[in-house]
DNA sequence: TTACATATATGCTAATTGCATATAAGATAG
DNA sequence: CTATCTTATATGCAATTAGCATATATGTAA
């Protein structure tokens, strides 16, 4: 590259730049819960063309007064009836703690979007199954399913039927899970999908759920013990026919 | 919340998304590289307000016509001099490999920009040192520094001299450190810093200046063995006072 | 009281890691 | 040419950890 056709790219950058030729910012959520063994997102139905009916993440346009944390918090509040929100710890419920949410990727491709430029902030939320409503027909849950290999998700509803879904969404899903598969490994992610006090063996299918696959239960045990995540109740589980297993709290590490 | 709240919610959400009202979309790249066993990044001194001749990162507004991947290339070559990009596999040098590009994370606090809404998605780039030329007066190397438990980076020159960086551009160099940190664990980011031959101690020392503690050599040795990432060449380094250890090769793992 | 299912504890083996020691290979000084 | 220096590489061992099997504990329900 000659220095001269340098100047002039940097020219061109600042030249489109000045215009008021934008993408347009969103962000999409991926509200993910566990149920049954089973990961699930939950999705809504489109009202709109392009894709008409079809299922798609939850999202919303950035506001211009918002940062991009507030706008993925704002989209769990109005289009998933979440109320709960990172960080919110004023009130201090006993069975509950706030809603895990982490930006995940940003998605830019130009052509994700047939009517424009839409460059999606892309954000997953982890949430107690407890807390997910359907709130209206347009909004259900889905099961998950990650092929072998393959980089996007496939979607299933109750009754094992599949699904298509809105633009990129299924390749933004598919991310999602395998960001929390590595998180699993060293962060305590495990815990926002259980309710504050829970059995060692309810974690671990947590874990086994998002891994997809099977855990030793002694080593698991001992590794969870031993990392001081956990603090123990006194309390038992009830209402099993068996021995009841002893609950559990999260206890932040220093 | 209000069934009608929602509804107008999501109304104004709307009307807010038809009008021409959008932010400014930038990405802004972290060029890491390795010198004398120091983690540094290329910077550029700002030539117009806002920070007038701070030092901040190369970045550039997002064209309407290319994904976000591209646009961070195109940063990389105009305004960092740097020709190869991720996955040009194209021309097989024997020496060196294509840079590694990355997406970090997207900053899109309303206010990190005085002037106007900016949402900047930032990457990181990891070049080995003999790729990097400070190709003007107004692009420099700079020694990073991440004190104890901060937030932020510290950045400075040959003669340890300190600088502030423009926006929240320190913020965004120290992201990059702790991502690449928690990479080097459970990827082969490390040889991204190396030319395609090299010896196990260059190796660990990668290692051990972006963890920034000692690591066990004989640990090193054999985990880096063991993982199958490495093949030997046969042939050995040269020019050196003492034995002369053994050149390896990164070997894509399966 | 006993059967049952799962929780929890304990012990053994194999694999891994940290550390120490031994040997190898090149350069250089004499 | 040889002794010496420095680092590379190999080997051995103790301490730690993970996987697996077995034993005991504790609740419900027949």
């Amino acid at each position: 590259m000659t220095k001269r056709s340098n100047e002039e790219e940097q020219y061109l950058d600042r030249y489109d730049a000045s215009r008021f030729d934008r993408p347009s910012v969103t962000v999409d959520v991926v509200i993910l819960t566990l149920r049954e063994g089973h990961l699930e997102a939950l999705l809504v139905k489109r009202k709109e063309h392009p894709f008409l009916n079809y299922w798609s993440l939850p999202g919303g346009f950035v506001q211009m007064h918002e940062s991009l944390d507030e706008a993925a918090a704002r989209v769990l509040r109005q289009k998933a009836g979440l109320e709960g929100v990172v960080g919110d710890t004023s009130r201090e419920e006993p069975d509950h703690h706030p809603i895990y949410l982490e930006q995940l990727y940003t998605f830019g491709n130009p052509q994700r979007d047939p009517r424009m430029r839409v460059i999606s902030v892309a954000y997953y939320a982890l949430v107690e199954a407890s807390h997910v409503r359907e709130i209206n027909e347009e909004t259900a849950l889905f099961k998950l399913r990650i092929p072998e290999g393959a980089a996007t998700v496939e979607i299933y509803d109750g009754k094992h039927k599949k699904y298509s879904l809105a633009f990129d969404h299924a390749e933004i899903l598919a991310v999602a899970i395998q960001r929390i598969r590595g998180k699993l490994g060293y962060t305590s992610i495990g815990f926002e999908l259980l309710p504050r006090r829970f059995t060692l063996r309810q974690l671990q299918e947590v874990h086994e759920t998002i891994l997809q696959k099977k855990l030793n239960k002694d080593s698991f045990r001992r590794k969870m013990l031993a990392s001081g995540m956990l603090e123990a109740t006194g309390e038992h589980e009830q209402g099993r026919d068996f021995r009841p297993a002893e609950l559990y709290r999260f206890r932040r590490v220093p």
